[in-house]
DNA sequence: TGCCAAACGGAGACCGTCTCCATATCGTCG
DNA sequence: CGACGATATGGAGACGGTCTCCGTTTGGCA
């Protein structure tokens, strides 16, 4: 699975704390965005900054980490969505790329977050980003089994586009189900044209 | 027009000043995106800050002004691209988007302003959303003339999507023309499916 | 129990935003 | 032309966020 580094295991404390961070962190991206002033979040945790920091380097290591399961859930949904043969390509797909985006946007100001992640190994949100690929590309290739998808087209492009969408929702400030029409339009892209 | 709000000239000096802030705002924007320190601005200008901040109030009021031209440029182009015929409708259509996604990224980060901006009439940048708006559904309309677009698409969401693809070439941190494949898919949903 | 590595926290350096007001400058009018 | 009021200036500094450094505390092991 992911790279076995050498661990030595956290001390009581440090766990504790480390626990306390994550609560504080999951609790103030929900209120105030994925931006929120990290200063705050060790304030919520009653650590104080150094110990956040010694924790986590970044705000893209706290967001990873917060993401955990929320990793699990994405995985989750697209083999769901991947095993389904009760809808037709094209409601599947525009229902795919719909729960694509409400998860993209789970907090206020993660989409950008996403985005430049995604092609940057570098960035510790980076594995996240790829459980998101990936779990599209299962979804895709799945659809693209029945024979539903332009050849030309690439998973890639598809999770960009609509990870792009996501961050027209988060910027624009409009509702998640107002970006059907355009989910749409990616859609009708992304169908073999019969 | 714009409503006429009663404007005294300024004093001499001002606008001498006015006219410094800008040239050092469009140097600063084009070296280090339009997220750039805003004092950086005023000292490249020679000026305080306080002056830079009574000249534009906000970031996006410089933003606005600096954009000056840049809204001529476009409307002109969508004259251009409306009045083509020597173009298939898929072509012209592909190349319109290409012309407008460079023109939406033509400062690192003015992708995120734009999309801030267009649908919050308060926002400074609202007037340069709207010029962009219109030359888009200009060229819309004329290819939508030709009965090659589908009647379901909205040239709002088409904008939309776009500058969405132009955020992610700006977050992604990839070059303009390999946003191409993403166009692709947009143009092909929107085009009507004989 | 005592020791040391591990962990802590918070003071404070740094940077960007933005304001306030004492000072300087413009342009007009006598 | 000189002087006065309106206009404009700049920079010191308050504020808020990031992130570090280091003297102090704590946990776990011998």
């Amino acid at each position: 699975m992911t790279h076995v580094t050498e661990v030595k295991p956290l001390r009581a404390d440090a766990r504790r704390n480390r626990e306390k961070i994550l609560v504080a962190a999951r609790d103030a991206f929900t209120e105030q965005g994925a931006a929120c002033s990290l200063d705050d979040v060790a304030k919520r945790a009653g650590v104080g900054p150094g110990t956040l920091y010694r924790h986590f380097a970044t705000r893209e290591d706290l967001l990873q980490e917060v993401l955990g399961d929320w990793v699990e859930h994405i995985t989750l949904d697209a083999e769901r969505f991947a095993a389904r043969d009760d809808l037709a390509p094209e409601d599947l797909l525009l229902e795919w790329f719909e729960a694509l985006l409400r998860h993209v946007i789970i907090y206020q100001g993660a989409s950008v977050a996403m985005l430049k992640a995604m092609d940057d190994p570098e960035n510790p949100l980076y594995g996240s980003c790829r459980a998101l690929g990936l779990a599209n590309e299962q979804v895709i290739a799945s659809v693209a089994g029945r024979g539903a998808v332009r050849d030309d087209v690439d998973a890639l492009e598809i999770g960009r586009l609509v990870t792009g969408v996501a961050n027209v929702v988060d910027a624009v400030g409009i509702r998640a189900d107002e970006a059907r029409p355009m989910l749409r339009i990616v859609r009708d892209g992304v169908l073999r044209t019969r």
